[in-house]
DNA sequence: CCCTGATTCGC
DNA sequence: GCGAATCAGG
């Protein structure tokens, strides 16, 4: 697996533009795993809402530890100030998807 | 039960 | 850096 400027291209105009990693992966060729991995490792901007999934751990003995401690946080601070969104996503038919992909490797590659 | 994104760990 | 596993919520 390679993700190549195009896949990043057109996975960052397609999630840039409001689509969700799962279907940006699905047309990708990708998992939505490696997708929403993807994003992060790049900076992923998108201020999502607030962290919904605790710092959870993978082994279950080993981050028990952690998950406990995690358990024990205090917490938080509600509210959060929210912005009408002026516009929204809208799904794009193939001939918008493909010009998009045509556009990006043809500026990529 | 389907989907969503988010995170961590092992490779 | 990549991807699976997993969590937590809608």
């Amino acid at each position: 697996m390679g993700w190549d400027a195009k896949d990043v291209a057109l996975l960052k105009k397609l999630w840039g533009d409001g689509h969700s990693a799962g279907q940006i992966a699905s047309r990708l060729g990708y998992s939505r795993n490696a997708v929403s991995a993807k994003l992060k490792r790049m900076g992923q901007k998108r201020g999502r809402k607030p962290p919904t999934a605790n710092p959870r751990i993978v082994s279950v003995p080993k981050r028990k530890a952690a998950l406990l401690a995690a358990c024990a946080r205090p917490a938080d601070k509600v509210v959060s100030p929210r912005k009408p969104a002026a516009t929204q996503p809208k799904e794009f038919t193939k001939r918008q998807l493909y010009a998009m992909l045509v556009d990006a490797v043809r500026n990529t590659g």
